[in-house]
DNA sequence: GGTGTATCCCCCAATTTGGGGGATTTTTAA
DNA sequence: TTAAAAATCCCCCAAATTGGGGGATACACC
């Protein structure tokens, strides 16, 4: 069963040179390139892929948007993400989108047929260090201001818990953990939870799990 | 550089079969070799790996534990969980413990050293289907009874606001925020934030960013 | 002896939450 | 085309929550 392939890649070379390399391969077949997502996402019911590449620097709408809407049409679809710089920004950006893996731009041409291979066979193919910022966007940093106490509180703000809910899960007093409270916003030089979780969250201070 | 690797593993066997197999190679050392977390911790000081190959079922503490345990002494030690099935829940909260990395215990040992390299190289080596879970993990299930603006709402809460604060944001009125509230609790069967948002976020129906 | 952590107590006012009861318009799907 | 779902807005109201003060005690670590 030969897989589906349409490229969205706006620099004609990168696009054309992708296609050559996949049109030569008997289980893949490029059923278009757009430089556009806009083109693209208009001929979707058409060209039905299997596979997306997507750049991420388009012209107009975002690979991240273009990735999220293509998921949102054919939930099935593989996007892979082709890119040169790895931003550690816009890397969970389309992860979240719904990205299944990344193509480094500037590899040789024959290793994009490993990359999707390995993307088809249930895998979700990345360089090195974007594995190592997936895996490690899961663990805490190990320079936050709190203490253990503090951060399972803050924790628990996190989930939605009231102050009474918090204490009798921890088995103290609503009185102890306001004053965990007001020594994170102390620390943390706010005066609201939201801004708390919001410093918090974006420092990787809290666990995910 | 010789990298000092310590080897967590209860089945003897397995333990000196990746000893026997490091040793032959020179740029790793194998500083010793524990059947439990407990004997490793106490030595830990002494071993000062570079790298720790885990087993994840152990007598006694377990290998999350352990891992967290490691990572707190020395951050910078490369921990590798030595696996067989795998459980999503016990990958991720590994993860979230400072693994950097999965290798199957059933692979041929060979392959053992091409895992350790990547590791020590930037990477995060892991299993096809294992990247592919934690690359899931970013994503939206699509099966979510909640419409887009509703998702939209309890992400919201998850991050702390207030209604007024939702409404102002969403550039809606109070009372809107309330309906999709209202709505979101029918649908998802709660009375309560802490219970949608304990229901949404098991089901990966929010967003992570 | 000071600094940080963890625990607990009081007062109080403004805000938030969630329980009702509605309504209208637009969009989507059958 | 018709019905269902989604998105928007309005009212009333009581209980709970939040965050601002002001403290205190005990333990540990340096």
């Amino acid at each position: 069963m030969e897989k589906r392939i349409t490229i969205i890649e706006d620099i004609a070379a990168i696009r054309e040179g992708f296609s050559a390399v996949l049109s030569s391969v008997n289980k893949y077949q490029v059923v278009n390139r757009y430089a556009t997502c806009e083109e693209a996402l208009v001929n979707l019911d058409n060209d039905r892929p299997d596979i997306v590449l997507m750049d991420i620097e388009l012209p107009g709408m975002s690979g991240i948007a273009g990735t999220a809407q293509i998921k949102r049409a054919l939930p099935d679809c593989i996007v892979l993400i082709i890119t040169v710089l790895e931003d550690s920004e816009k890397v969970f950006q389309s992860l979240c989108a719904g990205a299944g893996g990344y193509i480094v731009k500037n590899s040789n041409l024959e290793s994009i047929v490993q990359t999707i291979d390995e993307a088809v066979a249930g895998g979700a193919p990345m360089s090195l260090s974007i594995a190592r910022m997936v895996v490690q966007s899961f663990q805490l940093q190990p320079d936050s201001p709190l203490s253990e106490r503090e951060t399972e509180v803050l924790q628990s703000i996190a989930e939605g818990k009231s102050y009474s809910k918090i204490a009798a899960d921890l088995y103290i007093s609503r009185e102890t953990v306001r004053s965990h409270i007001k020594n994170i916003y102390r620390k943390l030089e706010v005066s609201s939870k939201v801004d708390a979780l919001k410093i918090a969250s974006a420092n990787n201070w809290m666990n995910k799990l």
